[in-house]
DNA sequence: ACCCAGGCATTGG
DNA sequence: CCAATGCATGGG
């Protein structure tokens, strides 16, 4: 099987970084966790390439294994893609020292430590995601998103598992009105997305363009699609373009913990939580986010099977 | 049977 | 310009 190896930076720890990404649940959307290999159908053109990640035996670094038939120039892509979104490329030691200024932080997201931010594999992948979680819990979203992925994807029976890649905005686009609604969105959603779908189709939404924006130019730009606002745009800059500083500021569950955390669960406002994080993490607000955001998902996730997973 | 959940667009003051 | 409202769905 081909394979090529690639270093990692450190603080890297490969099963926390995989384990987030997919939610700590082994699978999330087109991201597969199992058995200690990360799982992922990349688009390289037309083709689909599924990347087996592990880490390599001696310990120093990763294992990216392509099937039969691949050749180094696929090898040389998949290594890229997946540097990418395990967010091998990110700058973690402002944020750690930013960690030993705020003991609070730090003591929450101790056992963290070497998690990278993890990235979609592009824009439209962060923006659909998204879309689909506004204002719906994390576990409505994940069947939905599933589903989308599952109905909607390129299939990639590769290593021995069925994968799929993340939907083409050309299938989306093409999806008729009922078909996106039986994905158990709602109507709203279903126009949303299949209006970005469009967008990315023709142009006018552009992974190139938008990585050239600063993050307050491209939430400007972005909001003018209908369906996305503000909470949107700015998890698609975390989830996509990986910005380091990158707060959503309206997101309910954000200002429930750093309420929780800091004003010993008073309610705190929207415009607040952006003082709070302005002063308190700039600039690595995205990062603390981040962080802030694989601790709840990991409780949640331990909680639902963990104590009393009575089967 | 309710109520809420990692928002958004629309409407009405 | 700010406040209120409907939306779809699964879990508590």
């Amino acid at each position: 099987m081909p394979a090529i190896s690639i270093t990692t930076p450190k603080p890297f720890d490969f099963d926390l970084t995989a384990s987030h990404q997919t939610h700590y649940r082994g699978i999330a959307g087109a991201d597969v966790y199992e058995g200690g290999v990360y799982y992922r159908a990349l688009r390289r053109g037309s083709r689909v390439l599924v990347a087996a990640v592990s880490e390599s035996s001696g310990g120093r670094g990763l294992d990216v294994s392509l099937e039969d038939g691949a050749s180094d120039s696929d090898l040389a892509y998949a290594a890229q893609a997946v540097a990418g979104l395990l967010g091998l490329d990110a700058d973690l030691s402002g944020f750690y020292d930013t960690l030993t200024a705020d003991p609070v932080l730090a003591r929450t997201v101790a056992s963290l430590h070497g998690l990278r931010p993890t990235r979609t594999e592009n824009v439209f992948e962060a923006l659909v995601v998204a879309v689909i979680g506004q204002q719906i819990s994390g576990a409505v979203a994940r069947v939905i998103r599933d589903l989308l992925v599952r109905t909607f994807g390129t299939p990639a029976e590769a290593h021995g598992h069925a994968l799929f890649a993340f939907p083409t905005p050309h299938v989306l686009a093409e999806a008729g009105h009922d078909e996106l609604r039986a994905m158990k969105l709602s109507n709203r959603k279903a126009e949303y997305i299949h209006g970005i779908a469009i967008k990315t189709l023709d142009g006018t939404i552009n992974d190139g363009h938008l990585a050239g924006l600063e993050d307050e130019e491209a939430v400007e730009e972005l909001v003018k699609c209908r369906g996305i606002g503000r909470w949107t745009a700015e998890w698609m800059l975390i989830r996509a373009l990986g910005r380091p500083d990158v707060m959503p500021a309206g997101d309910l569950a954000l200002k429930r913990v750093v309420s929780q955390l800091y004003f010993d669960g008073a309610d705190i406002t929207e415009s607040q939580l952006a003082d709070f994080g302005r002063e308190r993490w700039s600039p690595y607000r995205g990062l603390a986010t981040t962080y802030l955001f694989s601790h709840l998902r990991r409780e949640r996730a331990q909680n639902e099977t963990g104590p009393d997973a009575a089967v």
